[in-house]
DNA sequence: GTCTATATGGCGATAGAC
DNA sequence: GTCTATCGCCATATAGAC
């Protein structure tokens, strides 16, 4: 780990990968301390126990992901656009994100309360942008078809992302080799929002 | 925990519960041994060590999702009546069994090697069904548009699944209340049965 | 087969020198 | 601030009586 950065930067950058890697039992301070290139010892000095640590990164990569997925999207693009940039805007980040996601997920499933303490500061408008409110407007403009915004924003995510968390279990369900599935994953984007605009659009190009 | 049946099946029902919930790291063989009403001894009697324990569960859960998942769907169903029971089947099923899912993918992940071993023996083919000739079928007979029947399989099953997987951080991230989300979930299967026979269908109704 | 009691090892956390 | 050495605890696993 780049020895450059300071201590505590390097530690929280070792804990984001280590928790996400291992989850928060699986974690071994020992594991993150070397990964950070420093003692266990001084690992306590910094961040004094386990726990803060993990609150403080989970803090820190939510965060993280929720200005990362900040709308692309601008008021002027068309309903076709705005689909497109979603699903190319979802997929990418949970392909460069699954990891991450993941732990997010699963240790939210675990340990609901402490999280939920966690985040309730963080501002999480941001995580579907002004996304609802257009689909509302379209909606009411009739160009597409009668759905509950939340409903079509579902789907869309649900599309995009699905196969991307759910490789292990999917690649094997399949029966498909590596590759094979890297393949099937690289090609959905353009299906997936075929699929959406067949679905929604009143008007078919 | 029901003490007429057999010590080594209420241990397994015990074990499975405990691994769902905390995983194996977090799972203790003494939380496991009250469950089961037996000692902590016992338990190591008859499963001799935690991996083996975790293994059994493991292959046992897996295969009872392979045989609930079995498709319920008939040679002389219409297209229309696939889709329906496809999205109730995966919906009634994550809903169901939605702790094991998650932890199913989340050791997945952590544990990959391992599990790779345990499920090489079980037949997967069940898990998808005839589905996927099917949907061959139908699209060479032209009654539905032109898409990978793998693709149209992953949007089904990623529309019905993704919000019951999800749920920790989609009711964050939509600020809505547990009634509120439940009451989302409850009303989804129409509108993504509608949602799809919208994308493929030629003939529309 | 089932138990109590104990061995063994690993982990989070701390003391204290530098 | 950073380290080595160590404490104290708890979890898996075993020994051995019944």
């Amino acid at each position: 780990m780049d020895s450059k950065i300071g201590a505590e930067e390097r530690i929280m950058q070792a804990a984001i990968a280590v928790f996400c890697l291992r989850g928060y039992d699986g974690a071994r301070m020992q594991e993150i301390a070397d990964s950070a290139d420093i003692s266990k010892a001084s690992l306590h000095y910094y961040f004094r126990s386990k726990e803060n640590l993990f609150r403080k990164t989970v803090r820190e990569l939510f965060s993280s992901i929720i200005r990362n997925i900040r709308s692309r999207i601008s008021e002027d693009d068309s309903i076709e656009e705005v689909i497109g940039k979603l699903v190319n805007g979802y997929v990418d980040m949970f392909t460069a994100h699954r990891r991450q996601a993941f732990y997010f997920l699963t240790e939210l499933m675990k340990h609901e309360e402490v999280l939920s303490e966690i985040m309730a500061g963080l501002d999480t408008s941001a995580f579907t942008g002004g996304i609802l409110e257009r689909f509302r407007k379209e909606r009411e403009a009739g160009t597409i078809i009668d759905i509950e915004p939340v409903d079509l924003l579902i789907n869309i995510i649900g599309m995009s992302v699905f196969p991307i968390m759910a490789e292990p279990m999917l690649k094997r369900a399949l029966n498909l080799s590596e590759a094979e599935f890297s393949n099937l994953l690289a090609k959905r984007k353009p299906i997936v929002i075929n699929f959406v605009l067949a679905a929604v659009l009143r008007d078919k190009p």
